[in-house]
DNA sequence: TCTGGGGTCCTAGGACCC
DNA sequence: TCTGGGGTCCTAGGACCC
């Protein structure tokens, strides 16, 4: 069904749109312990903290089947699969284990998107040959990492991505608009990203349960129940239609750091040190990377699982060390508690990146003192660090 | 499913300004 | 002056994703 080499142009311009490919790594917090665990293969192996309110970061397939998935309760895991091999998490050994990963995909195609640990897209143009070149690009992953993931292709990221869930694990699916509804519309809406247990249920409540349903409601009865802007977002992505543009140098906007207790607390000494310690890791790691933030925000969980925010914007972006742990313990003081306190978080948003070129845009641009702003402006603009949110 | 940690985006109301 | 409309920023909460 692809045109052969000499025609590759044509066919590109009459049907073949440029082609996403979605890799999605099988388990892949198991998976690279078993790179050095061999003996535990093919068994159910689950990944996760030891306190009373760890949840499960990974499973297994051999532990899947027994129920247990990612962000089951570790008490409940265990209840499911009392022989199930349990371990720490090991984040610097999964980290490392990305960038390995991702290095290989870098040498399949310039334009590589990755998302968190395990996934990436990568854009794969008018290739001839997708299926093929889906195939070297798994074999290199094993051969030089050792690990197995799964391929989905598709014209853009939303097909691919739900077709590489089509086939895992070790999968490969190509999936085109045309036979995007037969390959999936009878399966529950559910499976598309960004419905998710509460959007599932209320579209539920009017007698939509499939993606092929969802693609096929009377607007205005969708509209009524999660409004216009989601409604024509949903409709759509049932539909198979999605972006096909990846963003290779995403800018992270916010950074916190937060902690469920293993047991709630009371104390409010207690919990000023908690909080304080929080933001000096929070300010030690902005500072490492040269970021600062205007606003401060404070998350705190109440008993039984009340979840709050407050937060408060400064009049100039820190990274200090004092003034975050100054900023987080005022908001938590000033927040009425009426009862026990199971989780406290601080998190510093509206970050701006000061890199090595010079300050930030908008200190750049309210004429602040800076070595070179005019050109990291300019840069910014049209260069790769284009903020690519608003053109999804 | 007695529910982690680190993120993103969206919505909605109020303040404030022109 | 009894009262419009648009834009932006801030705050809080919700839903979702890996």
């Amino acid at each position: 069904m692809f045109a052969p080499e000499a025609t590759t142009e044509i066919a590109a311009v009459e049907s073949a749109p440029p082609l996403i490919a979605h890799i999605d790594m099988d388990a892949f917090f198991v998976s690279v312990e078993l790179l050095r665990r061999p003996q535990l293969r093919g068994k159910p192996v689950v990944v996760g903290g030891s306190g009373p309110r760890a949840v499960v970061a990974a499973a297994s397939y051999a532990a899947r089947e027994f129920g247990v998935r990612s962000a089951t309760a570790m008490a409940k895991a265990r209840e499911l699969c009392p022989g199930a091999v349990i371990l720490a998490p090991d984040m610097a050994a999964y980290r490392a284990a990305s960038t390995r990963v991702m290095a290989v995909l870098a040498e399949f195609s310039e334009t590589v998107e990755v998302l968190g640990l395990d996934e990436a897209y990568l854009d794969l143009g008018d290739c001839p040959t997708p299926k093929s070149r889906a195939r070297a690009i798994k074999h290199a992953i094993r051969s030089q990492t050792g690990l197995v993931c799964s391929v989905g292709i598709g014209p853009n990221r939303l097909i691919a991505k739900i077709a590489s869930d089509l086939d895992k694990p070790d999968g490969l699916c190509l999936l085109v608009k045309e036979r995007f509804l037969d390959a999936v519309g009878e399966r529950p809406a559910r499976l598309l990203p960004g419905i998710g247990p509460k959007t599932a249920e209320r579209i539920g409540a009017i007698g939509i349960t499939t993606v092929a349903e969802l693609a096929a409601v009377e607007f205005e009865a969708l509209a009524a129940i999660v409004g216009h802007s989601q409604a024509e977002a949903l409709r759509a992505r049932a539909r198979g239609e999605g972006s096909a543009e990846l963003c290779i140098a995403r800018k992270r906007k916010s950074e916190s750091r937060v902690r469920t207790f293993d047991h709630d607390l009371t104390d409010p000494a207690v919990m000023h040190r908690e909080l304080t310690s929080m933001a000096e890791r929070l300010a030690a790691d902005l500072l490492e990377n040269d970021r600062r933030g205007r606003t401060v925000t404070l998350k705190i969980r109440l008993r039984p699982f009340r979840t709050f925010s407050r937060s408060r914007t400064l009049a100039t972006a820190t990274n200090d060390r004092a003034t975050i742990t100054a900023a987080a313990l005022a908001l938590f003081d000033e927040f009425e508690r009426d009862a026990p306190v199971r989780l406290l978080g601080v998190g510093l948003a509206g970050l701006e990146v000061e890199d090595e070129n010079g300050p930030a845009p908008e200190a750049a641009a309210s004429g602040k003192p800076g070595t070179r702003p005019i050109q990291l402006t300019l840069v910014d603009l049209d260069g790769e660090g284009r903020d690519c949110t608003t053109s999804n």
